[in-house]
DNA sequence: AGCCAGGACAAGT
DNA sequence: ACTTGTCATGGC
């Protein structure tokens, strides 16, 4: 990675196996959006634009010191090519690792995962979506002319299921309020989960109702980081009973949450 | 118009 | 331990 300042904007060459087009849109978070080739999104308190010329990634208006928060948001440090080439061990993993070569795992924020993917049972993308987006134009701060953050639990926590109303995310607001009051109340804490194994965090997040084995992996798969985590949607156990029947390849340890966002994206994209 | 959606949960076998 | 109905809403 060589790193440029070029007009007030940073210029991020020689970046390998990173697909932003991918990455963003694959279906692991619901705020970016795409413009004449520019992706708009916000993590945080941050909004960036950005955009990709093959190894080249352009960071628009962007301070020096922010640099260092997107690299590990989009994960850029890691040896994706390394992973990618022992998770390409059969005919299926080939495919799907090849056709969306540089997708990665983004490191979103625990909070936002959480409830994103609380939001996405029994719903589709678009929808999840438009719900995240009036989530966070009326109850998130107000950071540009036309961005929003994602509201913080302590925003969240005077609201009942009637407040969330307006958001239209149905059976799933009271969802929500119960994961803000739960860790509001310190039931649930999404501090100590970050130490703690697999196993006692996904049993911590799934307290929370409305929080049940899939969107708890989820959290922990983009929210968290463990990378290792396989949640499993209604596209990946199609995956599993026309593939895998016996169970998966072991190239996929320490990695089947890398392997299961090709393997997910490849299988809903399939038109056949 | 009707089916389905990156599920969870309770109730029924 | 598995199966089924229900939940609220809108995209297609």
């Amino acid at each position: 990675m060589k790193v440029d300042f070029v007009d007030g904007n940073i210029i991020v060459t020689d970046v390998e196996c990173f697909s932003l087009a991918l990455s963003l849109d694959c279906g692991q978070a619901f705020r970016w959006r795409q413009n004449a080739g520019v992706w708009r999104g916000v993590v945080k308190d941050k909004e960036l634009f950005v955009s990709q010329e093959k190894e080249k990634l352009i960071f628009y208006n962007l301070k020096k010191d922010d640099l260092p928060f997107w690299i590990k948001y989009f994960d850029l440090e890691r040896d994706y090519r390394g992973i990618l080439d022992t998770l390409m061990c059969d005919e299926s993993l080939n495919t799907a690792c090849r056709e969306y070569y540089g997708i990665r795992i983004l490191r979103q924020e625990p909070w936002e995962a959480l409830c994103s993917f609380i939001i996405s049972s029994n719903n589709n993308i678009p929808r999840i979506k438009g719900i995240i987006e009036r989530l966070c134009r009326l109850f998130g701060n107000r950071i540009s002319e036309e961005a929003w953050a994602f509201p913080t639990v302590k925003q969240l926590s005077h609201l009942s299921p009637e407040d969330l109303a307006p958001i239209r995310a149905g059976f799933r607001s009271k969802y929500i309020v119960d994961a803000v009051q739960k860790i509001n109340k310190e039931e649930v804490s999404l501090e100590r989960i970050k130490g703690l194994a697999y196993e006692d965090a996904k049993l911590e997040l799934m307290k929370i109702k409305g929080v049940g084995e899939k969107v708890a992996d989820c959290a922990l798969l983009y929210g968290f980081n463990y990378l290792e985590t396989f949640p499993k949607d209604v596209w990946v156990k199609r995956v599993l009973s026309e593939l895998y029947p016996e169970g998966l390849p072991e190239c996929v340890n320490g990695y089947k949450g890398i392997a299961q966002q090709y393997l997910f994206h490849w299988r809903r994209n399939r038109t056949n």
